[in-house]
DNA sequence: ATTCTGACA
DNA sequence: TGTCAGAA
């Protein structure tokens, strides 16, 4: 299966919580602040690409070295929007196949950021996470 | 069960 | 920032 697009919105604040070791508090006063614009599903629920993980992950490490915000502002691109709703029936056929998803949002996420961090984690709570979308 | 906003013994 | 409330 195809890795998820970078910039498609399909993580969840809880999932990007565990994905980032941010809290939820966190996650959304760094929303305030401007460093980072999710986006809405049904209006009020936040929905984070890969790339908003990401740059979260970068943020968290200036956040931790006591950066003044301006100076983030300053550093990071611009917030880009995510893109697509999660839900999105695809022309051809199948349900994509959770072993894929994790590797591929893994490998992603690894190749944009420098920063160590345990791929168990990610892939369980992925795992958990598409186990509930695909749920029945 | 999850997430959202607003608020502060 | 944590955390609790009240609603969705």
């Amino acid at each position: 299966m195809d890795p998820v697009p970078r910039d498609m919105a399909v993580l969840t604040i809880g999932i990007v919580r565990q994905l980032t070791g941010l809290s939820l508090r966190q996650i959304r006063y760094y929303e305030e602040l401007g460093l980072v614009s999710p986006l809405r599903s049904n209006g009020e629920q936040r929905l984070y690409s890969i790339n908003d993980v990401a740059r979260l992950l970068q943020i968290k490490d200036m956040m931790d070295q006591e950066y003044p915000v301006s100076q983030i502002k300053r550093v990071l691109a611009p917030p880009k929007k995510p893109v697509q709703p999660a839900v999105q029936p695809l022309p051809s056929e199948r349900e994509p196949d959770d072993k894929d998803l994790l590797r591929g949002i893994r490998d992603q996420l690894q190749t944009r950021t420098e920063r160590s961090w345990s791929t168990s984690i990610i892939e369980g709570q992925l795992a958990q996470f598409y186990r509930n979308k695909n749920k029945k």
